[in-house]
DNA sequence: CTGATTGTTCAGATATGGTGAACAGATGCT
DNA sequence: AGCATCTGTTCACCATATCTGAACAATCAG
């Protein structure tokens, strides 16, 4: 019979494309995986590995196979889920969540202290990472949650197997230091921030890509950022203490704003979305950790 | 991870009734599947089996745990299935039939001639049994494909799960030895073989019920059963050798009919119904061999 | 050409899963 | 009631499967 033990190494190395990768990916070294895949291939009697180059390939026959492992595991893990939750009587089971720094600060942490009353069995892990690099961990059942951001003018494209909700809509402000000339009236055009230092996420993230575009496109300027972090409270710390500005949004601000201006950019409505992103399948575990989630989002003024 | 490996015995443990006859199905000893067992409670974190008497019982999470084995065990089949179909390129894989004696010799064996050809891949294996006997076993995956029959009085109900075809239905006929005064012509009045011998099947099968319904009912007497066995040629030859009465479907008769005659009874019309069982779920390979079988099934008057 | 990848093979340590004997409780026969 | 005979479980022990780490071959980038 075949080994849900292997076919999961098959799903990893599909996944990821190599054996390293799926070694590392599950604790092992690569030289269990390649030995438990050649006995996989023994069972099935047939080729599922080619190599092309240094790496190695699924042939037909390993697409066909590992079709049949991610619906195996998937159900296998459906099987926990609803194990834990008969065990315990109600919604249990562990539960991954990784959520981008804001996120975790006012929404996971929350929804975590929720569910520490009304869902006890539930045992929430939570790790801090973008979305880039998480998204592709939740269709291989690394995650089970994740939250995403998007900026108005860079939306995602989310695999059709996920399923996607939104959290909120927020506002972008301008933080400027306090006492900036600028900083009197509500709404302060960009045009006149030519000469300001900025603060802003790392190149290659969505956040700098939108502080770029807004300077350019609504300013006419290219920004002076001379503060590098994807750290929102150091770039709010920077505003603060070193005169920076800053495009934050509402999650980034959490109220106690001394020391710093919050305005709104004249002329433009610039928005963030935040998301959550799960697999079709739910078990309750989830349901109830992706509720909690919900609950716990702030509202904030769109 | 749950290993399906334990959760077959679980399966087979529920689907049996007790941990010695899962064992004996599975070739380990009562031992093994204790500890096996033990171990996946240990990981299900809950009991699974409570003891009742001296035997084993699910228990709730047992129930749950167990209908996900089921299907569980089913995907793997089918991605087994599917497997082999891809590496050959074709139907392929084994199929394991069990059919009633005449159904063995006059449409499994042409079938399985049939498939030689036509599906060189598909590994036909063959168990002669009764339909009582092996259709618990098509539930438990220990068969594929079972082959049973029935007697008009006696319709035999078939779980909901599985998936039931007819194969034929075939008239009975009265079978006396040559020579026979009643044997003169084409019908025969049960009401005259009052004094005649019988040989028939053993205690407890559908014919002989059948047969002591018919004697009584159409001929008001109590027949004299004084040769047993389930095997319709060694009934066929009591006939021949030992000058005794037998009732025999179609399929019992092959033609060389020497030394008997085949006669029709007056007044009632007696049939038996051969049929195939599968599960609903069925393999490119189940599939083949069904349609073979149907191929195979010789045409009788009804 | 060299160095850094990749995946594979081999020998050896370790863990897993099997058997069979001994045991304890339940049932049924005389 | 008493004994035999079923259950299923536990234990010591053994075989096998599966992991690691080193050595190796192939590919690719600089």
């Amino acid at each position: 019979m075949l080994d849900l033990h292997r076919l999961r190494l098959l799903r990893e190395v599909h996944g990821r494309g190599t054996v390293h990768a799926a070694a590392a990916a599950l604790g092992y070294s690569p030289s269990a995986v390649s030995q438990q895949l050649a006995v996989l291939e023994r069972e099935a009697g047939t080729p599922l590995l080619e190599r092309t180059g240094r790496n190695v390939r699924l042939t037909s026959a390993g697409e066909v196979l590992v079709t049949h492992a991610i619906a195996l595991l998937e159900g296998v893990e459906a099987a926990e889920a609803d194990l834990a939750t008969v065990a315990a009587g109600r919604a249990a089971g562990p539960v991954r969540v990784s959520a981008f720094q804001s996120a975790v600060l006012r929404i996971v942490a929350p929804a975590v202290r929720l569910l520490a009353t009304s869902h006890p069995d539930v045992r929430v892990e939570v790790t801090e990472a973008e979305v880039e690099v998480t998204a592709p961990g939740l269709r291989l059942h690394q995650y089970d949650l994740v939250l995403g951001d998007e900026y108005d003018d860079q939306p995602r494209v989310v695999h059709a197997e996920l399923r996607r909700e939104r959290l909120l809509r927020e506002r972008l402000h301008l933080v400027l230091p306090a006492g900036h000339p600028e900083a009197r009236s509500r709404r302060v055009p960009i045009d006149r921030l030519a000469g300001l230092t900025w603060a802003a996420c790392q190149p290659g993230t969505g956040q700098r890509a939108m502080h770029l575009r807004v300077c350019r496109q609504y300013g006419g300027f290219e920004p002076d950022v001379r503060y590098h972090s994807d750290d929102f409270r150091i770039l709010l710390e920077m505003a603060r203490t070193a005169g920076a500005g800053a495009l934050l949004p509402d999650l980034a601000l959490d109220g106690r704003d001394t020391g710093i201006a919050v305005r709104l950019p004249a002329g433009v409505a610039l928005r963030r979305e935040v998301f959550l992103l799960t697999r079709r399948a739910r078990t309750p575990a989830v349901e109830a950790v992706a509720a909690a989630l919900h609950a716990a989002t702030p509202r904030v003024g769109t």
